[in-house]
DNA sequence: TTGCAAGTGGGTAATAGTGGGGAACGGTGG
DNA sequence: CCACCGTTCCCCACTATTACCCACTTGCAA
């Protein structure tokens, strides 16, 4: 499980260091340290590589013309892209998606179970206030679950 | 059970001492002295291991694309650190999380029966300020529980 | 007073993160 | 086909942070 947020600084060759636990992660669940960086609303995701292959694999058997297919894999599935850890344990973010989520200067790595996330860090503060202004709608939610 | 607030400072490399009471309840009842810090709205909060373990599991089963689980994962999970004990039983609170919860120089732990928070005292005494302005309708609330 | 338990502070070695030089690779244009 | 250029990757060196110790202080109790 990724858990945890982490700031690491981005440097000028675009190279951002995933920390030591989720290296360890990736380690020891996965056995490799390959992972998979595509986007998502504001930020980017990165998935271990098996369960990015899980994902894409399920989107592969759909029709190769349903539109609601296609915007899909034009949304998520299309800015997929390896990026295996150097040997410093850092990720080489591509730049047209070091673009898209505003990766500079500091980066927030953040953990969420089964993948992590890359955000800017002034767009990750705005993510937490919005999600606080709806608490209300969250707290029903998770009393539904038995929380 | 943990009970009762203290006050303790948090010293320059972020260290807390968890009182005495609070760690007998964590060998005791969990026979480890593991801890997990995530954040709350205005405070962190931590859990025993076992107890964070449960919910957890509960939301790491949930949906990768449904927006409630999403912001729910963003807010509470991904912050989630695991902090166990040094050996004079203090917990070191990570940079973000502590930047996040304000704390420096004097830190409240405060009981909550099933986990306990760590307060920054002005924060703690405008929250409790606030809660005695609504106290009105808390006080209805307890009397449908039959308090 | 002495002794123990709880809290506080700081030194040090190991680990993690940062930054940059330069070789290797791949694409482009002549 | 070859020369050029930009990108990526690997390596090394430096710095910051963390984990693990040990020592001091304070307060309470015997």
């Amino acid at each position: 499980m990724f858990t945890g947020w982490s700031a690491h600084n981005i440097d000028a060759k675009g190279r951002v260091a995933v920390p030591a636990r989720f290296r360890d992660v990736l380690k020891q669940k996965h056995g490799d340290e390959r992972v998979v960086v595509t986007t998502s609303d504001r930020c980017l995701v990165a998935y271990p590589y098996e369960e990015w292959r899980i994902i894409a694999d399920k989107i592969g058997r759909q029709s190769q013309v349903d539109p609601r297919v296609l915007a899909f894999r034009r949304y998520f599935i299309s800015g997929a892209t390896d990026c295996t850890l150097d040997k410093q344990g850092r990720v080489l973010v591509p730049p047209p998606l070091r673009e898209l989520a505003g990766l500079d200067g500091q980066v927030l790595l953040v953990g969420m179970q089964s993948n992590f996330e890359l955000w800017n860090k002034d767009r990750w503060y705005e993510e937490r206030n919005r999600i606080q202004e709806n608490f209300g709608d969250l707290s029903s939610f998770m009393a539904e679950l038995g929380i």
